[in-house]
DNA sequence: GTCTAAAACTTTAAGCTTGAAATGAATCGG
DNA sequence: CCGATTCATTTCAAGCTTAAAGTTTTAGAC
């Protein structure tokens, strides 16, 4: 194994760390603050962000996760009256979810201050750092398959 | 909200996203490679690096998951024959937990692959940009309490 | 010494997550 | 049209994860 690589693999696990930490300071925010999880936030932004409604595929792909886990996630979201599924009038395989007015409001809630966590996290990171690690993370995604 | 607290946001968004995007290809590797989770490894390598044992305390905290998280995977390897319990002679409430010697066979069996794999998602990493990514995760680890 | 608080773990209930299998629907080649 | 394949989603079993509550043990105050 060459030192490069080592050095990789101590970068990858300090990353890994300190992503880990900011998620745990997050959740707890959500949970202290409004009784929620990371994983139903995520999921509301994404149907925010998407106000016209998005497939259930479209969701999982885009929070990187399991076809059943948006279905699970979602299907909590619904009870709670936060989210609604539309079946499509020309596919009859598949859903669209979006946000019941319940889910606008809580989520616009919830959204400020998330921001303002968010931006704690960061404080100690300037215009410049941003965009060095923007960099970064651009080098890391670019397809190795 | 400002310019630059809704840049930490963009950041933030993306560093989550290249990072569960790497963890997801490190479990398919796990997976599919050596019939194991990214979790069961995460507690095998903690218990190979300290290899004279450590306390389910430690265990958590090194890992950043909940005491009670700590104590299923290790339930889980124990009862897999990989790791083993041991209590303390002077204080009955602490337990010890280290590898047999089947899991640090197992262990070292994965590690190479591991940190091959690591070293491909890194792989348009320099050092340079080693150092910088690591610059900036320190500026963020910095205590915020 | 005794009482109280703190510490180390485990247990529990609920929710999250995955990969695989199942269901039902659309598409495509012939 | 038909059969095979692909696609969108759900269901399922197993494992992961958390926060909270519970157990047992140690340490500290007095």
């Amino acid at each position: 194994m060459s030192e490069l690589s080592k050095r990789r693999l101590k970068t990858w696990i300090r990353l890994l760390g300190v992503t880990r930490a900011a998620e745990a300071e997050l959740r707890e925010f959500l949970r202290l603050q409004h009784d929620t999880t990371l994983p139903r936030f995520d999921v509301m932004a994404a149907l925010w962000r998407r106000r016209e409604g998005l497939t259930m595929s479209e969701l999982s792909r885009m929070l990187l996760v399991s076809n059943g886990n948006a279905t699970a996630v979602v299907d909590r979201l619904e009870k709670d009256g936060l989210a609604r599924r539309r079946p499509s009038e020309t596919d009859r395989r598949t859903v669209f979810v979006d946000l019941t007015e319940e889910g606008l409001r809580a989520f616009e809630g919830m959204a400020e201050g998330h921001e303002m966590e968010v931006d704690r996290l960061l404080s100690d990171l300037d215009d410049a750092d941003l965009e060095a690690m923007v960099t970064l993370l651009r080098k890391m995604k670019k397809d190795r398959k």
